[in-house]
DNA sequence: GCAGGGAGGCGTCATTATTA
DNA sequence: TAATAATGACGCCTCCCTGC
C-alpha cells in the first residue's frame, strides 16, 4: 500500500540530499527495476529506501489517501467554514501589498481594491477584517478614502505605506476613515511616511524594514504552523480510521478463511 | 489546597519540500 | 534556482487529573 511505501518516516537523515520532485516516478521506476532485479536476485534496497524515506506532506498524503479510499475527506487548500471564515474572505484575492500599523496589525491591499486587516495574534484569516474602499464625498485629488468596520480600532493608527504614499486619518461618519494619498500637502500630525525599500538610506530605516520583514515572516510561519498542526491531526485521524477499517476487513477475511477450510476439508469417517 | 505529571497547544527556529 | 510554504524539534505555558 501507499503508506507502506512511505514507511511513515517523516524525517530523513540530514546528510542525505535529494533533489525535489517526481517521487512517484522514481518509486515506480524502482518498482520496475525491482521486478527485473528479482530475476537476477539483485535489489538496490538502499537506493529505494533513500528515496522512499523522503518526508511527505500531510496534505499530499491525505489527499492521495482520499483518492484511494472513498469517504476519506480531502484536505482543502483553504480553510473551510469550520474555521469561521466570513464569506467575504472565502473569495479573498491575493494581497498585493501588505502594510503594518503602529499597533501591530497587518493591512493587505489586494488587487481590485479589497483591503483586509489581520491581527498578529489572531487565528489565521479569522483575524482578517474586510475593508471597502470608496470615493464618496469629495476627497482631495489623488486620495482614496478607506472605510473599514474595525472591531477594535482605536482610530489613532499609523500605517506604514511603501513608496511615497501616506495614510491620513479623515474622520467622516461613524466609522474610522483613512485616506491613502501622495503627500502633496503638508502632512498632518501623526502621519507616518515610509520610504520604499529601494529608497531606504539610513540604518534606522533599514532596521525598521528588516523588523517589518521579520514580523511578517513570523506571522506567516505562525499561521503555517497552526495549519500544519491541523493537517497533522486530520492525518492521524485518517490513519486511525483506516486502521479500524482494515482491522474489520482482516477479521472478516480470517472468518471467511476458516469457513472455506471447513468446506474444503471433508471429514474422514473410517 | 497543593505538588507533580501528562496532554495538548502555541511560537519560534532550522531544515526540507514545493513552486514559480 | 531563488522564494516561499511546510514541517520537525524544542521550549514554554495552560489545563486537567491524581495522589497526598
Amino acid at each position: 500500500m501507499w503508506w507502506h511505501q512511505h514507511n511513515l518516516c517523516f524525517r530523513r537523515p540530514i546528510e542525505e540530499d535529494y533533489s525535489s520532485g517526481d517521487v512517484e516516478e522514481k518509486v515506480a521506476a524502482i518498482a520496475e527495476t525491482d521486478e527485473s532485479a528479482e530475476s537476477e536476485g539483485v535489489i538496490d534496497s538502499h537506493k529505494r529506501r533513500e528515496i522512499l524515506s523522503r518526508r511527505p506532506s500531510y496534505r499530499k498524503i491525505l489527499n492521495e489517501l482520499s483518492s484511494d479510499v472513498p469517504g476519506v475527506p480531502k484536505i482543502e487548500e483553504e480553510r473551510s467554514e469550520e474555521e469561521g471564515t466570513p464569506p467575504s474572505i472565502a473569495t479573498m484575492a491575493v494581497p498585493t501589498s501588505i502594510y503594518q500599523t503602529s499597533t501591530g496589525q497587518y493591512i493587505a491591499i489586494a488587487q481590485g481594491g479589497t483591503i483586509q486587516i489581520s491581527n498578529p495574534g489572531s487565528d489565521g484569516v479569522q483575524g482578517l477584517q474586510a475593508l471597502t474602499m470608496t470615493n464618496s464625498g469629495a476627497p482631495p485629488p489623488g486620495a482614496t478614502i478607506v472605510q473599514y468596520a474595525a472591531q477594535s480600532a482605536d482610530g489613532t493608527q499609523q500605517f506604514f505605506v511603501p513608496g511615497s504614499q501616506v495614510v491620513v486619518p479623515a474622520a467622516t461618519g461613524d466609522m474610522p476613515t483613512y485616506q491613502i494619498r501622495a503627500p502633496t500637502a503638508a502632512l498632518p500630525q501623526g502621519v507616518v511616511m515610509a520610504a520604499s525599500p529601494g529608497s531606504l538610506h539610513s540604518p534606522q530605516q533599514l532596521a525598521e524594514e528588516a523588523t517589518r520583514k521579520r514580523e511578517l515572516r513570523l506571522m506567516k510561519n505562525r499561521e503555517a504552523a497552526k495549519e500544519c498542526r491541523r493537517r497533522k491531526k486530520e492525518y492521524v485521524k485518517c490513519l486511525e480510521s483506516r486502521v479500524a477499517v482494515l482491522e474489520v476487513q482482516n477479521k472478516k477475511l480470517i472468518e471467511e478463511l476458516e469457513t472455506l477450510k471447513d468446506i474444503c476439508s471433508p471429514k474422514t469417517d473410517y
